[in-house]
DNA sequence: TAATATTTTTATAATGATTCTAATAATGGG
DNA sequence: CCCATTATTAGAATCATTATAAAAATATTA
């Protein structure tokens, strides 16, 4: 593992992660400030490949990167902001159902975050399974 | 709604689906050939305001549009290649232990496809949950 | 219906995210 | 230490998406 590979692992592994690729720039350039964005780029791609990171997507935004410990994210509608939660594991539910045949999976839960719920005000209506928010 | 919003609808609920803009793009150009890239983003995205239609999102590729009616997603880990599947309603549980206060989730489960599976050969160790596929 | 306002579409530029390429630098093994 | 391999850099290229402003279509209403 390279300096890079290395402080880049550490970064998408801390509590707060659900990073972006310009937000691991910034962090490492606070360490490293001669560092360019491909080599971000390149080492992610590295990480991602080998599995030693995990890569959300939400519909929109950019790729984000998370730790590999399993868990789940609650994805504010609005504003995209990820929240871990931790569901109930489905693994053994999804192999009886699917088959043994899978690799992973990926939950993610909808809402509105308290921030954007104040933006918004009580007057839009925000539709989906459950209508209200409060 | 316009011709071009009806139209994109309807691509969009066709069974298949997990259509891209692209894609989208270039069915819609078979009935109207003077349509333009811009037209399709301007009716998906209002479709989407609407909630109309569904957006979903895999790492690493352009978003896709997908019709409304609630279902899951394997998704192939290689290819991107998305297949519907029915999996368990989750919404009940989800509620107990979320509250009440969520819109809608979205559930994944990453495999690799046949075709991959082929393509990649027996040699190549995919790591997951399972760690085989067969 | 003509005149006007509103909405949609078009064409194109701009932005943002990511990859690609080729040159240079760093690293590791004999 | 030299050579081969791998990583980094710089910058161009590509791809996806949004923004903008003009033109066209549609709806409104006097």
């Amino acid at each position: 593992m390279t300096k890079y590979e290395k402080r880049i692992y550490e970064i998408v592994n801390q509590s707060s992660s659900h990073v972006t690729v310009e937000q691991i720039y910034h962090i490492l350039k606070a360490d490293f400030p001669s560092v360019v964005l491909a080599t971000v780029y390149n080492n992610l791609n590295k990480l991602y490949r080998d599995r030693l990171i995990n890569k959300i997507s939400v519909e929109g935004m950019p790729d984000r990167y998370d730790r590999i410990v399993k868990h789940d994210h609650i994805v504010c509608q609005n504003c995209g902001k990820l929240t871990d939660i931790q569901f109930a594991d489905l693994t053994e539910p999804l192999k009886k159902q699917f088959g043994a045949d899978f690799l992973s999976y990926d939950l993610k839960v909808f809402y509105v975050c308290p921030d954007c719920r104040k933006k918004l005000g009580a007057d839009k209506n925000i539709h989906g399974y459950t209508n209200r928010m409060d």
